[in-house]
RNA sequence: GCCGGAGUGGCGGAAUUGGUAGACGCGCGCGACUCAAAAUCGCGUGCCGCAAGGCGUUGAGGGUUCGAGUCCCUCCUCCGGCACCA
């Protein structure tokens, strides 16, 4: 007897497969589409890495199951190709990026075919070929056409190191998300999306998602909506009104100062000119400061005052304007009003010497501490000293407040949101560029859709110099003269990658339905895709994606841009639905001793060496044994063995234990094979392939222990076990004779009746201690059962008296109480 | 600081609506095969006991219940996210 040899047997089937093109879709003629999409990668040179398998292989494993429960399944790969790493190894080595990228997606094709995955590789995009960036470039027109991609100048994130500008959600702890350096704000005139014209839609529709609620919630923080009120405060001694957000209207009565951010746009206006010396340093100061330092929380506030004065809307009164830097200029409208009911403001007023008055006591307990000045009360009270509204309580009063204001047009109720827009330029090289042009005047100018691709030129440096490398193409500049006149610039940025990301997905389907055309045979069929982003009719079949499994990394990023860019098309009248992605699962982090795996710590396992001793099967269901695949854990090569044992015991007891002669299973057989279906089904659906995997190991103790197996349970067994290691499935599948691809098989079902046994056994619980198991008939009744429980020997010792109460739990236990 | 999630043997982890905690696997121990080792197979693996049986137990403490890993309260630890958001 052989032992099972993976190397052959792996390569033989995923050849097989190709042949077949078992695994190339029909989207134009599916009937019941199942969109299995997993997070396209980045084609780095480096091999591929445990991380990159622990998400491909489960996801792979749920396609197959589902495809063997009656789905037609689209399962497409790709790769997200544009980037930094590129252009970084451009500048290094002098390779061209286009050349370095397809040298890497070439040899991550070939990693990528051993896993053995379902790919639908005639449906790969790669989002740096001009077929695609066409789109991307197609949508910037789209968004342009319809006023939500604009320019402005705004101080936008800056990293130093990498020499190009980063959109918020890249630079969250105040570095950057790619080199770690620390980012410096930076004036700049830059293209933005106006993914905040979509923030509540965004917010909404969340409420109707298969999503994980923490990513949801995650999403909802981004949002961040906050309703609040508007107030106007005049400026004394000018036409100057400042509006000033608040949620706690109820302590207007109680402001003092109020604050603007350095750089707010009244500033200049507003100050008078003995001060502005001292407000112009004071600017000047946190211009230098990078984001990390100024938003350091440990910090201690610092500001200087204006000189100017605002009128307090209720009261009249003059109170002193400062700017400070605990401000933030971008959200709300970059000012605060100050009194003594908020941490920041209380200190602010104590350290410069600004007075306070405190206007809300808490509703029960000693306020006299608060009225004092001693301890600063944030929360919700009871107003005083507070003209007309005094007595109210905070909730109330807010509602009030800002009724009264809205009378008095000194303010209105307004919702406030934390997203911004979305930057969307990039100084840098390796990316689409952005499909604009300027007139001899500088006025923007789309590129007209036939010119689309708008090619990136290849005659650039690729240093950054702070400047895009586009700048100094010849080439780049001809070509906008020649087609649209003489002192006609190129915009020269190139755009975010996660403009490319954001509708990779319909991307996937369009070439799918474009190739399978292609590839009919006469008459030819024209693509309904060729021309366009996606068929209308294709892409209210396959959208959304049925199942999307990728890392919780991208929640705030792809994820809510990919929301936004679909929301946006349906908008646009080319897409039926508002949400791309209709269930969301996250597979987990796998470290490596408790430190996430990477190249600089040199920690990074390969899977190499564990796919040519044990093959991929065994890799993939090692990596799905771990644990629940939505915790991921930590790597120990130890456990390997467990499953390579399991491979070749299933190997051995379906190659010599099988009777063909034989149709009826011993009893014990038959509902250890009927007990693995019904488990290994429910653990597919739930994602939980960790325990699939020990269900089919039990089940296979039980065969191995009886005297022979029916062909029907062995072939049974392997359908089950096709998902989880197709390869040794498909070859024993062969083995005993069964017909076509086993993958193309039904998802066996259970019969119930095999799972009922003849007796059962009940335990038996006095004063909530176990002390006996009793066999009895799976038909006893609950009298049966309470007086076979009484005989037990054991039970008797315990049971002195009469028992109080008496509990029977229907075929699992008795419980005595005395 | 705020918001989430999680704490189960030596290890990874199982456990329907509250119903035998520790499935499955790793590791370890003993045995078989072998000149020997590896591989493989068998048995064992919370504690005490030859056994029958007894006892303990899911981060800590308390509560509800005939019965709690599971529900409630208090606390501790770890992980993830946001963080001057007015």
């Amino acid at each position: 007897m052989q032992s099972y040899d993976p190397s052959g047997v792996e390569s033989k089937w995923q050849e097989a497969w190709g042949k077949a093109r078992a695994y190339s879709a029909d989207v134009a003629k599916a009937k019941k589409p199942y969109y299995n999409l997993v997070m396209f990668p980045y084609p780095s040179g480096d091999r591929l890495h445990v991380g990159h398998w622990y998400n491909f292989a489960p996801a792979d494993t749920h396609g197959r199951y589902m495809r063997m429960k009656g789905y037609d399944i689209f399962e497409p790969m790709g790769f997200d190709a544009f980037g930094l790493p590129a252009e970084n190894h451009a500048v290094k080595n002098g390779v061209h990026p286009d050349a370095f990228t397809d040298k890497n997606v070439a040899t991550m094709i070939k990693q990528l075919k051993r896993i053995g995955c379902m790919y639908d590789w005639d449906a790969m995009v790669n989002t740096s070929k001009p077929e695609y960036y066409r789109w991307t470039q197609w949508l910037f027109l789209q968004m342009f056409q319809r006023k939500l991609a604009y320019k402005k100048e705004a101080p936008v994130n800056w990293c130093p190191s990498c020499q190009t500008v980063l959109a918020r959600e890249q630079a969250q702890d105040g570095t950057c998300e790619r080199c770690g350096t620390p980012v410096i704000q930076k004036p700049l005139n830059q293209w933005f999306w106006k993914i905040t014209d979509y923030a509540q839609r965004l917010l909404d529709g969340l409420d109707g998602l298969d999503w994980p609620e923490k990513t949801k919630l995650m999403q909802r923080n981004w949002i961040g909506r906050s309703e609040g009120t508007e107030v106007h405060f005049a400026i004394d001694g000018t036409t100057e009104v400042l509006k000033i957000f608040t949620t706690r209207v109820d302590t207007l009565f109680g402001c003092t100062f109020v604050v603007l951010a350095p750089d707010h746009p009244l500033v200049e206006k507003i100050t008078p000119k003995n001060h502005w010396g001292a407000v112009h340093a004071y600017r000047e100061e946190t211009k230098k400061k990078t984001e990390l330092q100024r938003t350091d929380l440990n910090k201690e506030k610092t500001g200087v005052p204006t000189g100017a004065f605002a009128i307090h809307p209720a009261t009249g009164e003059k109170v002193p304007v400062w700017i400070a830097d605990f401000v933030l200029a971008h959200y709300g409208t970059g000012a605060v009003f100050a009194d003594a009911h908020d941490e920041r403001d209380f200190a602010f007023a104590k350290k410069y010497g600004i007075p306070l008055k405190p206007t809300l006591k808490p509703e029960s307990g000693d306020d006299g501490p608060v009225r004092r000045l001693e301890e600063c009360f944030t929360g919700d009270g009871v107003l005083y000293d507070s003209g007309q509204f005094t007595g109210l309580h905070s909730a109330e009063a807010r509602k009030k407040i800002t009724a009264w204001l809205e009378d008095e047009g000194k303010g209105r109720n307004v919702v406030q949101y934390r997203i911004r827009d979305w930057l969307v330029s990039r100084q840098r090289y390796w990316g689409a560029p952005i499909p604009v042009v300027y007139d001899p005047q500088g006025k923007p100018h789309p590129v007209p859709e036939e010119h689309l691709p708008w090619l990136l030129p290849t005659d650039v440096e690729f240093k950054p110099t702070g400047e895009s490398p586009l700048k100094h193409s010849a080439e780049f500049k001809a070509r906008t003269e020649k087609l649209f006149g003489k002192g006609w610039t190129p915009e020269y940025d190139t755009m975010d990658t996660f403009v490319c990301s954001s509708f990779y997905y319909l991307r996937y389907v369009a070439n799918s339905e474009q190739r399978t055309a292609n590839s009919e045979k006469k008459p030819a069929r024209v693509p309904r895709t060729a021309y366009r982003l996606i068929d209308p009719e294709i892409e209210r079949k396959w959208m959304p994606v049925s199942m999307y499994i990728g890392g919780p990394e991208h929640a705030c990023m792809h994820l809510i841009y990919a929301r936004f860019v679909m929301m946006a098309l349906k908008d646009f009248g080319f897409a039926s639905h508002d949400e791309p992605f209709k269930k969301l699962v996250h597979q987990g982090f796998i470290t490596n001793k408790g430190a996430k795996m990477s190249k600089s710590k040199g920690n990074v396992v390969s899977p190499d060496a564990f796919i040519d001793r044990h093959g991929s099967d065994v890799f993939r269901m090692y990596l799905m044994f771990m644990g629940p695949f939505t915790d991921g854990g930590d790597w120990s090569d130890t456990g390997i063995k467990g499953i390579d044992r399991f491979v070749q015991r299933v190997w051995r007891t379906l190659s010599e234990k099988v009777n063909k002669k034989v149709d009826q299973d011993e009893p014990a057989s038959a509902r250890a094979l009927h007990e693995a279906i019904k488990r290994v089904t429910e653990s597919m659906d739930a994602l939980h392939f960790n325990t699939a995997i020990s269900a089919l190991m039990e089940c296979l103790n039980v065969l191995e222990k009886g005297s022979g197996i029916s062909l029907m349970t062995a072939q049974t067994y392997i359908r089950l076990l096709a998902p989880l290691a197709p390869h040794l499935a498909e070859e024993l599948w062969e083995m005993l004779g069964g017909k076509g691809f086993v993958i193309d098989q039904p998802w066996p079902a259970f019969d119930p009746v095999l799972l009922v046994s003849e007796s059962m056994t009940i335990v038996v619980q006095v004063n909530g201690k176990v002390r006996a198991n009793i066999e009895v008939s799976a038909r006893a009744s609950k009298d049966d059962v309470l007086t076979a429980a009484k005989e037990n020997e054991n039970v008797k010792k315990y049971l002195t008296g009469t028992p109080t109460k008496e509990i029977y739990v229907p075929g699992k236990l008795v419980s005595f109480v005395i």
